[in-house]
DNA sequence: GAGATAGTTGGACCGGGTACAACAATACGC
DNA sequence: GCGTATTGTTGTACCCGGTCCAACTATCTC
């Protein structure tokens, strides 16, 4: 049972019902990509496969880059709330380590963004690139500001390149594993092997 | 004395001669971001400050956010031909930091680009960002390249994941730099402090 | 019903970027 | 000097992503 005040169902006080969703958009886009790729696909043919204006598909999403993110951005939110929880006794590295870790286990493969496993069907390298750094900076910044609250000894310097460089390594197995065929390991396995080298790296300056 | 054939001088052969120049327009362009903002300064303005049309900005710069990276392309592009000369017996990781802070070591202060020196005043940061991932993208796969032509063992996820840490390592030593005032240290030392803990926790797994 | 509210839509507009054809200036062989 | 190939410049038309906004429509509440 739900009460009105329940702050997980926003009970609807007012107005029009969306006519859309994300995820019509979304599908169609996906479609689109598939046989067009991402350049040669309009926002105006999304629209209008989905059944919505033009206009509309700004309210869903920021910019058409968006679309390659998916999940991306909330999964970079999520990071700093699985930060938040970790125990103080482990050491500040570790804990990103694992934070990291622990989030891409809990990813179900459909919940993985078309952008990343149709990657060269798409033709999408270099809009993945542009609208990429963007996301990557947010995550080492959210990184960064997880190191500087737990430890003692961190230099501005030393803080900014651990996360930076963690960042990378997450980058550089991301890719890997997406680009990877079937064959490939396991994301988590992957991402360890990426990240552990960074945090040995900085476990003396940076604790 | 330069002979005809000299290669050093294109010894121009014909047609006519360019009657602007890269100096020329992003000269007015560093006018006009600081007095607009980057945001606030469209290309048209650009051209005609320095006297010439539109179109022929494309004939000197891809595009406007080329403006932003002046000579860090070719310092990037450089980072290649300085790695190749590397001796064979130092290890591949120390070979990369030492090419890179060489590199800097080269720069004349008037050789940084404005966007970099200027950082908030032009109101930067977004676009910076989302031209700068296709950068330092090229400088990771040059350092990988040059990783896995040196390296006996070398697993490419390893390889790839010390490529992206290190370019990570030197985003974040670059903009503390470039953001800090004049009291800041040597370039040379930050990128120092922030690389050499990359190597050295990869130093195991990439050799 | 009357509001208030939330969502949709069309249209105008801006600016970056591409494509291309016409034009201008230079060097060279004759 | 004169054609000609070459190189660079310019205007123009066009596409598309993105912003802005005012009009409209559907829903909820009183």
């Amino acid at each position: 049972m739900s009460f009105p005040s329940d702050p997980l169902v926003p009970a609807r006080r007012a107005g029009r019902r969306p006519a859309s969703s994300r995820a019509a958009i979304e599908e169609a886009a996906g479609e689109l990509f598939l046989e067009n790729t991402y350049g040669g696909t309009t926002i105006e043919q999304i629209t209008t496969r989905a059944g919505v204006s033009r206009a509309s598909f700004f309210n869903y999403f920021r910019a058409k880059s968006d679309l390659l993110w998916g999940d991306v951005d909330v999964l970079i939110a999520d990071v700093a709330s699985r930060l938040s929880v970790q125990r103080h006794d482990v050491a500040p590295l570790d804990g990103i380590r694992s934070a990291i870790i622990s989030l891409v286990a809990d990813i179900t493969p459909d919940r993985i963004p078309l952008a990343i496993t149709q990657w060269e069907l798409m033709g999408v390298r270099e809009d993945l690139l542009a609208s990429g750094l963007p996301r990557f900076a947010a995550l080492a910044a959210i990184v960064q500001r997880h190191l500087e609250s737990r430890c003692h000894l961190a230099p501005a310097l030393e803080t900014r390149a651990a996360a930076f460089a963690v960042v990378g390594a997450v980058a550089a197995a991301s890719e890997l594993w997406a680009s990877g065929g079937p064959e490939r390991g396991s994301f988590s396995g992957m991402l360890d092997r990426a990240i552990t080298p960074v945090c040995e790296g900085f476990a003396r300056s940076v604790r």
